[in-house]
DNA sequence: CACGATTATATGTCTAGACATATAAGTCAA
DNA sequence: TTGACTTATATGTCTAGACATATAATCGTG
């Protein structure tokens, strides 16, 4: 594993390229809090100096942290330190099927629950809505190679998405219809841990009072919310992996 | 999705810059399918040609695709379109210490246990190396606000570090003055959820068999391994939180 | 003082080049 | 066939400019 190109001598650090170095070395002041989060960065003309470079390569510095969230720009302003999104952490919205596909898995999926109703309070809470729509709420599940894989609970907010009255949900997970039919603009996840209640450990074969990972996945599109949804994995058999490179 | 009619509507509709049109292009045909993984994206040239514009404009929407990992770019090979990750997830590495103080909360740290030794079979196994050099084994709690927020445990490749023999842990938590002293060029986290063991119930002030985030953090310079840490975290209170943009 | 107009400035995008470098592919000898 | 060498080529990085554009600061006027 961990990259076996190893066809570094030992003590023979590469160079990074200019760009790279000075990615990381503010990278590195704003992870130590060295450049607290407000701070601002010095100006591109500034750092042209520093380096002793044009401004495209500071530019490019710069506009890859920017993309990585790790800085802010603004213009005639300069560039500040972002507030750390509390453990910062990035999940790319993912179809739960095509993520079991692409593992050479067999996908299969069962709805348990489909139905529409006016949002009740709770309803318009977890949506985050005041005006009472109409919902459509989903309760199904996801297994690869017939084990048993998430279950799924989720509310789509019919006023934003009215096509989605008309969809079936029986065969199709809702989760990759509204990624082929809701272009989402923003979205939010939340990571946290629970204990299996009778009715998570019943769906997912496991033993009431096993841990669980759960995500919460809020999508927005523009303004208004598209949907709310809450993923049981089995946490000890599931995990989130990423690797990463810092250089 | 529709990137139809986009035409000069008074107040909306900004036309895009060139770049970020090459990109959504890109991205368009590859979230669609038009593209599938493995796909080569044509090159440079073939963009400049048909976008009519210079080399570093199609490189700038390229390299952008590829820092969001939808298409890797190879030398002298060409960009291919990448397989979708599996439910991807981006950490940013962080000092908890410098994450509680930028929340406006006070920081404590607790050193439980700090200790050297030859690398076991299962240290060696954890830091993923196959000598048995001198490692130290580190158990220490973090906490906000005098509450319990993450009980740690850490093992540190001395053969890496060997500066860490050198450095006091008992004041200072290890993932600041590793941040400080050495820096990493990849690593990997892995999320999980457990419940709560005698050990970690008692750290954490929490009910034995209460759910826990777990983090995983491997880290390296180059190809050698600086450090691994286990971090728990109350799993009723601790979230993840991520918050993205997808247009 | 309040508020609109102007200006200065930092970033955003783009160009037309340059040389570096990794490597797929082809070539040739053992 | 295999291995070593060469070459072609696509990407990687960088420069020294250019003009565009959003907006913080300043200025001027009522």
């Amino acid at each position: 594993m961990s990259l076996a190109s190893d066809q570094a001598r030992p003590g023979a650090a590469e160079k990074p390229t200019l760009y790279k170095r000075i990615r990381l070395d503010i990278e590195t002041r704003i992870l130590t809090g060295e450049w607290p989060p407000g701070h601002r960065i010095p100006f591109e003309h500034q750092l042209m100096a520093r380096y002793r470079c044009s401004r495209m390569t500071v530019n490019k510095a710069l506009s890859e942290l920017a993309q990585a969230d790790l800085i802010e720009r603004r213009r005639r302003a300069g560039s500040f330190v972002r507030r750390p999104q509390h453990l910062s952490a990035v999940l790319k919205i993912a179809d739960i099927r095509a993520e079991i596909t692409a593992l050479g898995r067999s996908y299969g999926y069962q709805l348990i629950d489909c139905r529409r109703r006016t949002a009740t309070a709770a309803d318009r809470a977890r949506l985050g809505v005041s005006t009472a729509g109409k919902v459509i709420v989903i309760a199904c599940r996801h297994s690869a190679d017939n084990v048993p894989f998430a279950v799924e609970d989720r509310l789509i907010d019919l006023s934003t998405v009215p096509e989605a009255a008309t969809a079936d949900f029986s065969h199709e997970p809702p989760g990759s219809w509204l990624l082929h039919h809701v272009p989402w603009t923003e979205a939010e996840h939340t990571i946290s841990a629970v204990v299996a209640d009778d009715r998570t450990a019943k769906a997912l074969h496991i033993a009431v009072g096993s841990p669980c990972l759960v995500i919460d996945r809020y999508t927005w599109r523009s303004a208004r919310t598209v949907t709310a949804v809450r993923l049981h994995y089995p946490g000890e058999t599931h995990r989130l992996v990423a690797r990463f490179k810092g250089g």
